[in-house]
DNA sequence: GGTGACCACCATACGCTGTAAGGTGATGCG
DNA sequence: CGCATCACCTTACAGCGTATGGTGGTCACC
């Protein structure tokens, strides 16, 4: 018998670990089944090893939790330098949403972490900006407005009770008992409840076009007072 | 000797544990320590009694984070129903950031747990928005943008390397010797470190003021033209 | 063709976690 | 006095990350 392609004969069916095959596992895992859920013995198990095993292609779990935001920051579309800034940024934006509603753990990891991806990913947003002739401050404020609404976004909708097509999900009824009951300690949000969220129709996802358009809008003209002020000193 | 307030005679020195202080305690061990390192021992072990005597005034860990949440929420400023709406939202979002800054465990689990607190919180803004002619819908856009870029802010805000000062602090120079590492590939990345973020006197709270007035004008404009439209149908 | 290095993996163990189950002494009440 | 209740404790268990120290198969090299 040939030997397979791995140079190990043991066990023919399993596909050899390695640094990058642990983290795809590891992000799939904590997609299924939340970051709380994903221990070392439950990837090892799911790599077909023991859980020591994994510390020969990770040094802990902390390394294995950068590789993660690593891979998941890979998803995000990069602006390119040479790009329209508003649909560049509008782009960017509606992707790290969509990344980051596959990958929820990774919201509030995200931040803590400076991943080798993360730092491309935000020095080509700069590039891009500095392009369309943002000054740097200016550039600053734009990425840790548009970031800061993106990311709390993403912690908002990540934490609703919906199902796959973004409607509330089955557990209205469950929550209309709790409006009878909270009816009338707070009327307004109740009102709120009945007459938008709990309609038909209503998902959450639509109200991130609303505030992006206004932030983008914000920013041009921003943008376009800070080159009128430019214009007269110079 | 009279018995002390206390039911209890045994070591009077302790003051009895009631699940209002054991809140307050478990925020400041989160607050001081992080909230991985609040574990039900070391509560415990700071109340000055055992783990397990902990379930008698709280179901579980995760009731005891719903009601540290709840606590937090009761620190932001809610919006008088008869304010402006302008000012009373920027004060809402400052206090909340504040807040936030003072627990940043919090930021991430503020929007996962519905504690009354947050429900009453959401229903004074909400009334405070109708009150100033806010559409339902309107109001669910302005709080959705306003709240989505608070809660990002501070999730970012509450990753940075700070010092007391809000300023970059003695990591300074850790950082600059990564950024001659990073400055070939990540050139705009490392212009904006050395130009704005390391310079003195750059802190990063400072970028909030930009956001929050844009989203704010933004959303009168949105205002503005819903009232509008509604002049034009009547 | 032996030999030693090395690679990928494993077994055991330790201190930590949340918490289920059941016990215990002091207090208040009939 | 007897009994319930309250506030607390002891013990125990499964699961966690990971330090330490193997172990067998593969390879380069003399």
């Amino acid at each position: 018998m040939t030997r397979s392609v791995t140079t190990k004969t043991t066990s023919p069916t399993r596909e050899p670990v390695t640094q990058e095959r642990a983290i795809r596992v590891a992000v799939a895992l904590a997609d299924a089944g939340g970051i709380a859920s994903l221990s070392m013995r439950k990837l090892a198990g799911e790599l077909g090893v023991e859980a020591m095993s994994l510390y020969y292609h990770v040094k802990n779990k902390d390394e294995l939790l950068d590789g993660m935001v690593g891979l998941v920051v890979s998803e995000m579309a990069v602006p390119a330098a040479d790009a329209e800034w508003k649909p560049a940024m509008r782009e960017r934006s509606e992707s790290a949403r969509s990344v980051l509603k596959r990958h929820p753990w990774a919201i509030s990891e995200i931040d803590a972490r400076n991943t080798p991806a993360t730092l491309h990913y935000l020095n080509a947003t700069i590039g891009c900006l500095v392009a369309a002739e943002f000054s740097i401050p200016l550039a600053a404020h734009t990425m840790s407005l548009v970031d800061s609404y993106v990311h709390g976004f993403a912690l908002q909708e990540s934490s609703l009770p919906l199902d796959e097509s973004g409607d509330i999900g089955a557990v209205t009824e469950n929550v209309l008992a709790q409006q009878e009951m909270m009816a009338g300690a707070n009327p307004h949000l109740a009102r709120m409840a009945t007459e938008l969220i709990l309609q038909p129709g209503y998902a959450y996802g639509n109200e991130f076009a609303f505030g992006l358009g206004i932030i983008l809008d914000g920013i041009e003209a921003s943008l376009v007072a800070e080159k009128a002020a430019e214009g007269r000193d110079r």
